[in-house]
DNA sequence: TCATATAGTGAGCGCTTACTCACTTAATGT
DNA sequence: ACATTAAGTGAGTAAGCGCTCACTATATGA
């Protein structure tokens, strides 16, 4: 072999993290490949691989595969403001809008990157903490907002008197399962409208049937 | 130890079983335990024991862990009639009535039994074949059948004119949806509601918002 | 009754998995 | 310059996985 050139990619990435650096590198390794095959689906070798570093050194820094588990909680629950960025934006807008905002918010998100959605898929159906945390904080406080909102328009007359908290399960049901027909179950290769459109039908639908 | 007393319990079923049987038997072994755990997350260790055979029993019947899939497939989509047996109910049914019995049929038979919904989940995110297959035969079956039925009550004016198909899945999204969250995301915990209400405000809401 | 065919198994093989440990390498403060 | 500390690794290990094979046990028809 006549003078091995070292391989070293255009961007210099042989560089030593902090461990802080490296834990968040791996996790968000670990999460997007647990969206894809699923804990059991994942092997530690596979993470190491795409993160570029040795096996060992994810188990210094989780001494156990399911310690990554619990870091990605941390990550999407509590670090970050995640689904308060969906209520903030709600601020100011009324009756049929805010609905609008909430569905385009969903179908936009969920199909530029279903990571987060299929990952808890995975967790709710292995059984994992993730999914149960996720529905106590975000999914539960989502789901009152919205029922609180449907409350109020049935009090001005602006909505037929049902059940609020099932009402807001049905609107959230109808844009959510839509994702994942389309995401997930591979829909979208059957029929692919703008989300907009899709929005807009879902609330005309939800408030007029 | 005294007088070791033969455990065979009251159901004698020691006996031989021809091989149509007990693949049969097997496959639905499978299918509980891919429901519960997934395909990965399944050991062929674990069926046999479930199922009371040798592991070398299984390997008898099915050359390979993933012929299991493909037997399940044969089982839920060709073999029985199934999703057909849903559009038999809606015959002689109008309108609002037949949208209550769809409803009012998938949540008992998620409630009854979610393990098919489980599995085509798992199958989904697992990229298995048996979601796709279900999905591109029962699945547009139905929401092709619900929305030619849209489509007329849009025409008698008893529906407001939006994409038929779109409103199907918005109608089957809201129970759908429900389902999954009540089963296994665990919601059955925080809110219990007899499926015969649900079904009436979903109903309600789909007609008139 | 007994040859033949079929259902069922115990033992174990080769490979992959999560995880360990003795060790090397790079950054940092003095 | 160099001792100290922290980041990173090669080479494993025991346990568990899908799968095989030489074999036994039971049913069936002539």
């Amino acid at each position: 072999m006549p003078q091995q050139s070292k391989r070293v990619p255009e961007t210099m990435n042989k560089k030593r993290l902090t461990a802080e650096e490296r834990r968040r590198q791996i996790v968000k390794v670990a999460m997007r490949l647990f969206s894809m095959r699923g804990f059991k689906g994942t092997t530690t070798r596979e993470i190491a691989e795409r993160a570029k570093i040795s096996e060992a050194t994810i188990f210094k820094h989780f001494a156990k595969k399911e310690h990554l588990y619990s870091a990605i909680i941390d990550m999407q629950c509590n670090d970050r403001e995640g689904q308060s960025l969906l209520i903030k934006r709600l601020e100011g807008k009324d009756g049929r809008e805010a609905f609008m905002a909430i569905a385009l918010f969903l179908l936009q998100t969920h199909q530029k990157d279903p990571t987060f959605m299929k990952l808890l898929m995975f967790s709710a159906l292995e059984g994992h903490k993730l999914s149960d945390i996720f529905i106590k904080t975000r999914g539960l406080e989502t789901l009152d907002y919205l029922a609180g909102y449907i409350a109020k328009l049935m009090k001005d007359g602006a909505f037929k008197k049902v059940d609020a908290r099932l009402a807001a399960r049905a609107f959230l049901g109808m844009v959510v399962h839509y994702s994942m027909m389309q995401e997930i179950y591979g829909m979208k290769k059957f029929l692919k409208i703008p989300p907009q459109k899709t929005a807009e039908t879902f609330v005309e639908i939800f408030f007029e049937g």
